[in-house]
RNA sequence: GGUCCCAUCGUCUAGUGGCCUAGGACACCGGCCUCUCACGUCGGUAACACGGGUUCGAACCCCGUUGGGACCA
């Protein structure tokens, strides 16, 4: 199914994927997906000083990671090109002649000090700041007098009194009087074209049929909608949605924590469970079922659904997503996904028997709500990690224990070759012999042979072991003091 | 300061005038399972910001107040 629905992700590449930038890229990408149209990918470079092509690499490599992928971008793809406001500069210069030309715009030589006191001046009165008109009726002699002089004007759009309406797809009818809006300004004195206007002439020359985007761009929309007119385009459909919020209701920045797609995935979030999160936030399925694949996602999304209200991030019902998404993923995905964090604390995972790895894998999995806490277990499988904590330790040299744990000793050395599933006959053996069980007796074995007090079950780590790693480990309980 | 947006459990939300003594999920608390942690499971605490209208009837419609946010910057 093919549309002639065109959205697009427009970032400013200032910096790393912000989670509420990826939650707006991904709106876009689902409603693509669901009309069956085109996703494109924007660069928004035009501020020169800020942008860099190293967060160019890292928006694209953030959004392939999360499955975000789009139809036409800066990679190459696409006939609607550039796709980089900096290279689409000729673009917004020759309409802004046009404009001028039909005296819709038109050369404002104020200086920055004169607007500053405008606007001190008005917020005294208790006006609102808005940019009184001085240079609107210019005549060409003044012009050419002041430009003589060496002043570079910028554009200004001539705004009409009325109202500016529009049907926004999330928020409903939204009117503004253009009153409000000032004569605002299209092309800066050094010739770069203002967002409103290069935003405008990128949507239409690009056929963007809807904009979605945050409600941070909901107040820009009603002078956009005028340069639409002048230029006597037709308007795409708006759709703004909320803002992503900290838990202290302000917006989300770094002092609430991570903020950026790449950070999720150091920490070890999975990309699915990211998504889904993201499109929890403000989202809720018809079916009110929140764990949901791509697909099923694409298939229940509307964008007339989405919430009007600002929602605040959760850490926990990301986490929460996450380990679900851990236990469900397949141990042989699960090695790839943990070799960083096994690399990372000196495990040589590429002399390492596979097929061992995706077992150990497969039994933490239970215990891992975010990839890199597998740290924390990895002293229990290798021996160059391994070692007593000090809750394992205090267990481990009580006197009414020594006994046991020389018999368990005992047991394990008459005891054949650990293989298969001999976890249970072995635990069996320790009953029988210690004349313990429960508590008593498990508490102490995941002391000794583990080092640790908790972990996957023991029944299960014990093959894994083998039989001569866990003499040496009981040997070396029996000798702390 | 102006314009605009927003307002249901701690959090994400369902709810579009009677089905609501307000439902689900996360978090939290407790029980069960159990060698531990986790998982799972069962149960519990917990919300319509406030004040006016409209209406036989309001979480739902209207107005105001308060609070939060965005933009102008």
């Amino acid at each position: 199914m093919t549309s002639n629905v065109r959205v697009r992700f427009a970032p400013a590449p200032t910096g790393l994927l912000h989670i509420g930038n990826a939650r707006t890229a991904l709106f876009n990408h689902l409603f693509a997906r669901k009309e069956g149209g085109a996703f494109i990918l924007r660069i928004e470079d035009t501020d020169v000083e800020r942008s860099t092509e190293a967060s160019i690499e890292a928006i694209l490599r953030d959004l392939r990671w999360l499955g975000i992928l789009w139809e036409e971008g800066p990679d190459g793809v696409g006939q609607n090109g550039p796709y980089r406001q900096s290279e689409r500069l000729p673009l917004y210069r020759e309409y802004a002649e046009n404009l001028f030309g039909e005296g819709k715009v038109y050369k404002c030589f104020c200086s920055p000090e004169r607007l500053e006191s405008l606007r001190k001046e008005q917020l005294a009165r208790g006006m609102m700041p808005k940019y009184d008109g001085k240079c609107r009726s210019l005549s060409q002699r003044e012009i050419s007098e002041m430009e003589s002089e060496g002043l570079r004007p910028v554009l200004r759009f001539r705004v009409d009194r009325g109202m500016v309406v529009f049907e926004d797809l999330i928020h409903g009818r939204m009117s503004f009087d253009s009153d409000g809006l000032g004569d605002f300004i299209i092309v800066r004195s050094d010739g770069m074209a203002a967002y409103n206007f290069a935003c405008v002439i990128d949507d239409h020359s690009m056929r963007i049929t809807h904009v979605i985007r945050g409600d941070d761009h909901l107040s820009n929309t009603p002078r956009q909608i005028l340069v639409y007119r002048a230029l006597g385009w037709q308007p795409p459909v708006f759709a703004h949605h909320p803002l992503i919020l900290g838990p202290d209701r302000s917006p989300l920045s770094k002092r609430h924590g991570a903020t950026a797609v790449s950070q999720y995935r150091e920490e070890g979030f999975l990309p699915e469970a990211l998504l889904n999160y993201l499109v929890l936030l403000g989202w809720t399925s018809p079916s009110g079922e929140e764990i949901l694949t791509p697909e099923e996602i694409v298939k229940a999304f509307s964008l007339t659904a989405l919430s009007r209200n600002a929602p605040i991030h959760s850490r926990k019902k990301l986490e929460w997503l996450n380990s679900h998404y851990i236990r469900k993923t397949d141990n042989g995905r699960l090695v790839r996904l943990l070799l960083s964090y096994f690399e990372k604390a000196g495990i040589p995972v590429k002399q390492m028997d596979q097929e061992y790895l995706a077992q150990i894998c497969g039994l933490l999995k239970e215990n891992l709500s975010i990839l890199s806490q597998v740290e924390e277990y990895l002293g229990i499988f290798f021996d160059a990690l391994f070692s007593f904590s000090e809750e394992a330790k205090a267990v481990l040299i009580s006197p009414e224990n020594r006994e046991a744990l020389q018999t368990i000793l005992n047991v394990l050395e008459g005891f054949s070759e650990m293989e298969g599933d001999s976890g249970s006959p072995l635990l069996v053996r320790f009953e029988g012999r210690t004349g313990r069980k429960g508590k008593s007796l498990y508490a102490l074995l995941r002391a000794g042979i583990t080092g640790k007090m908790k972990g996957p079950e023991l029944v299960k780590i014990l093959p894994l072991l083998g039989k001569d790693r866990m003499i040496n480990r009981l040997k070396m309980a029996l000798e702390l003091s």
